[in-house]
DNA sequence: ATGGTCACG
DNA sequence: ACGTACGTGACCATT
């Protein structure tokens, strides 16, 4: 078979200029021509060659004043004006399209639309080819067929449309999308419809009588006020139906061969992309003429190393996992030098003693040198922190934030197989753009008012990770052992269970086949379908607890995340030395938490029974106990210092239970009528307020009608008219500046409230309410862990701090000194900075974490 | 690679 | 008419 694409090329155009346009920065190059509609143009047509690798391919625009619906001249006229900065793109995009080796049509007095619709009759018709067509724009859905397809592009990705998929989307014909829009209308493209009727009527009418002419043929059997709408809007409804109809005669030549993607002209790529400044896609181009000139010695005698000035310095490893890796190599480089030492002749850092370094991830260097007996420099500056907090997204290879840069390096593929001559230079390159680019980092971090947070909190906490990471955590592995053999045995008796009950063998880890077996097979009553099928997460089979078997698998969910993440997942995980040394992320989230991979340390399960049992294996040292001190609803108290909302910070100053006295408040009941339902529905409220609340959200959560939800809300802000004031303060101001801030000035930039989507937005409002709560409480941990391990050093004790759980740490502590390390915690922690509402916390001691609780 | 599911704060 | 609360990571099945 051979795949034809057709490309909507204005649709793409449109798409990518009001994206930009809404994000706010007007792209423009050297000489102002606009170039932001290319940009995305040019990112999307790679992308689509990369994904869909075509044989054929062609790409259509609009063109000309006339267009076959000229007898309707509001339609064309009602349409905006397509604004100028665009329409000089368009010739440039043409331009580009020939360059890439692609064909593409404008034929006078016809649409882009009718063109795609053109060929793929086409296809259609020949046996030996299939068609993608590619677009944003529903209306391209009639020409889906057996053999064509609909690449749907949404925000951020795509859908794709088939035959099966839009049947199961609208429960119709693909050619039906005409009669739909001939109903509903749709506004983008001034087709009128029939006023009043939306996706949902129009769904149900064509259902119901299977076309537009079916609709009134039965005229007579539909009731209401829809049959009023119909018969009103008769002759718009025919009109739409011609407008909305896609025309496939368009005097053109469709011999499918001439689609042929042709070679691309690099040189003449090159030239375009110079033009247009777009270095990033320049650097993808194959050909980037000529290999970067790196410099460098490549040193084996280490004594004839000398270095007196500051350097970069970047570490390769064979492992990503850098507590299991070994040195590949060391790059080192400034102004004076650019060396390269390979691994096996690094037996010493030494001539790093009298200089500090600019590094990418300095926990990643300290920790590999420390495990290697090496000497560890004093780090100047991480450019991976200073990126992370000007809100770059950073990954563990400095390269990505280059190309984020558009500085001039190379994309660094992880699988791509390099002659060690080559592997050195991208070595050095790195090094080169963390020398070269630290000074700029470093002013717009101050320009930003972010560079305390990098100097007295990241920088600093990078070490103190380092070490928690090298100490690790003892793990009792028979203890794991035996519990796995347990919940093997079990595993094994409930899936004979199900198998018996069901009556059939299948895979239960399988949504798609579960669902099946519990919907089709056993036709138990289901609730929600999701794309892929039916929704068997807990929640919706909890509404079916009833049935034995939806109870064996919720069970059998239980057992088989226990024995594969928790018991295995550990186990797998234990180094030599018989501890775990997981790897806290330290430039990852949003909001500024901390994450921990490989194993993940912060998720190990607590809330039930049994899976808190897994915390048993987490044991500490010789003549030492596990402490946990944790903060006592620190996000609230945080919410109730930003919000200034006077009963909060009340309830907090006197130590009441805040779920009951706010309980008592939305419920307007005394606190002995409190019952646990309502401190229950309570805390619900609360926890919703942290995370921006919805109506829908709330009800989710409490099982509740969304109606009820938004009671509930409504309540709790008459209640407290201070936080309504102060959320709406936060979003406005978000709205503004586009971003938001934590307590020590932590920012995160929110794209979302950019976004003309409706829902986009929303979230995008709920992370501006949540951020300055969970970003601040990270913020306020990350210093108490700096004091507390200043303080560990300063007064030479011995215990330890092990891990970290957003609002927790747990420590090796010393039997000696257990009262002096629980009183230094505790005041650290509850000192490290002053609200206007205390913050206290909680210690235990166990002889294992299970215990310490 | 992506989505579904479920573990945590 | 949309599709549902904030922030994560690991595992499995499926493409």
């Amino acid at each position: 078979m051979k795949k034809v694409v057709l490309v909507d090329g204005n649709n793409l155009l449109f798409r990518s200029y009001y994206a930009t346009l809404y994000s706010g920065s007007m792209m423009t190059n050297k000489e102002g021509f606009p170039t932001n509609a290319l940009y995305g143009f040019v990112n999307m047509m790679n992308k689509i060659i990369h994904e869909e690798k075509p044989e054929y391919i062609a790409v259509a625009f609009d063109i000309g004043k006339t267009f076959r619906h000229e007898k309707y001249d509001y339609y064309k006229g009602k349409r905006d004006e397509t604004p100028d900065d665009l329409k000089k793109q368009f010739p440039v995009a043409k331009k580009i399209l020939s360059a890439m080796g692609i064909k593409y049509f404008e034929i006078e007095g016809y649409e882009a639309d009718d063109i795609i619709g053109t060929f793929s009759k086409k296809i259609t018709e020949l046996e030996e080819f299939t068609g993608v067509i590619v677009s944003s724009d529903k209306d391209l859905l009639q020409l889906i067929t057996d053999d064509v397809e609909v690449k749907l592009l949404k925000p951020k990705d795509y859908i794709r449309m088939n035959k099966e998929v839009f049947f199961d989307t609208y429960g119709l014909e693909p050619i039906k999308m005409i009669d739909l829009k001939s109903l509903m209308g749709d506004a983008s493209d001034n087709i009128p419809g029939v006023k009043g009727i939306g996706e949902k009527t129009a769904l149900k009418l064509l259902q119901e009588y299977g076309s537009l002419d079916g609709v009134y043929k039965n005229i007579d059997n539909i009731k209401g006020a829809t049959q009023t709408k119909l018969i009103n809007d008769k002759e718009n409804a025919y009109m739409s139906y011609d407008v909305a109809t896609i025309y496939k005669e368009v005097p053109i030549d469709t011999n499918l061969e001439n689609l042929k993607y042709q070679k691309e002209d690099t040189e003449e790529l090159i030239n375009i992309y110079n033009d247009l400044e777009f270095y990033s896609f320049l650097k993808k181009t194959n050909l980037q003429k000529e290999e970067n000139k790196v410099n460098y010695t490549s040193v084996k005698d280490l004594n004839t190393i000398k270095i007196d000035s500051n350097v970069s310095v970047y570490l390769e490893l064979d492992n990503d996992n850098y507590h299991l890796a070994n040195i590949v190599g060391l790059s080192i480089y400034n102004e004076k030098l650019s060396i390269y030492i390979k691994g096996e002749n690094l037996t010493n850092t030494d001539f790093l003693k009298e200089v500090n370094i600019y590094t990418y991830n300095y926990k990643r260097l300290y920790s590999v040198f420390k495990r290697k007996n090496l000497y560890i420099p004093t780090c100047e500056f991480d450019t991976m922190l200073a990126a992370y907090l000007l809100n770059y997204s950073v990954k563990d290879d400095p390269a990505y934030l280059a190309n984020i840069l558009d500085y001039d390096m190379k994309i660094y593929d992880k699988k791509a197989v390099l002659s060690e001559e080559e592997f050195i230079k991208r070595s050095i390159d790195k090094c080169m753009f963390i020398n070269n680019t630290h000074p700029l980092l470093k002013d717009k971090m101050i320009e930003n008012n972010v560079i305390d947070l990098y100097e007295n909190i990241e920088l600093p906490l990078s070490k103190v990770l380092a070490k928690m990471e090298l100490n690790g955590i003892s793990v009792d592995t028979k203890m794991l052992e035996d519990m796995k053999i347990e919940i093997k045995n079990q595993i094994d008796i409930i899936t004979s269970e199900i198998y018996k009950q069901a009556g059939v063998e299948f895979n239960i880890a399988s949504p798609k086949q579960l669902g099946e077996v519990l919907f089709e097979k056993l036709n138990l009553p289901y609730a929600k379908k999701n794309k892929t099928g039916y929704v068997t997460d807990a929640n919706a089979l909890s509404k079916l607890i009833d049935y034995p078997i939806v109870r064996l698998i919720l069970e059998y969910r239980t057992l088989t995340k226990l024995y594969t993440t928790y018991l295995e997942g550990i186990l797998n995980a234990i180094s030599d030395d018989g501890k775990i040394h997981t790897i806290y992320t330290q430039a990852l989230t949003r909001t500024g938490r901390l994450s921990s991979i490989e194993p993940n340390l912060q998720n190990i399960p607590v809330r039930t029974e049994l899976g808190r049992m897994i915390r048993k294996a987490f044991v500490p040292e010789e003549n030492s106990l596990i402490m946990s001190s944790d903060y006592s609803q620190i996000e609230l108290r945080i919410f109730a210092h930003l919000s200034n909302e006077k009963q909060l910070i009340d309830a907090f100053l006197h130590h009441s239970d805040i779920h009951t006295k706010t309980a008592m408040d939305i419920f307007k009941v005394p606190e002995s009528e409190v019952t646990k339902n309502m401190r229950r529905q309570a805390k619900a409220v609360n926890f919703g307020i942290l995370y921006g609340i919805s109506p829908y959200g709330l009800a989710e959560d409490l099982g509740i009608s969304p109606k009820e939800g938004k009671k509930f809300i409504e309540t709790y802000f008459e209640t407290y008219p201070g936080i309504k004031e102060y959320m709406n303060s936060v979003i406005t101001k978000a709205y503004e500046d586009g971003y938001v801030k934590t307590i020590m000035n932590r920012t995160r930039t929110i794209e979302e409230l950019k976004s003309s989507n409706y829902m986009q937005r929303s979230m995008g409002e709920r992370m501006a309410l949540n951020t300055p709560v969970q970003g601040s409480s990270a913020d306020i941990l990350k210093k108490a862990m700096i004091e507390i391990d200043n303080a560990l050093t300063e007064k030479n004790l011995k215990s330890t701090m092990l891990l970290q759980v957003h609002d927790e740490l747990i420590f090796n502590v010393i039997n000696d000194e257990k009262e002096t390390i629980q009183k230094l915690v505790k005041n650290i922690m509850e000192n490290t900075i002053k609200l206007s509402v205390p913050l206290e916390v909680d210690i235990q001691f166990g002889i294992n974490w299970y215990e310490a609780k």
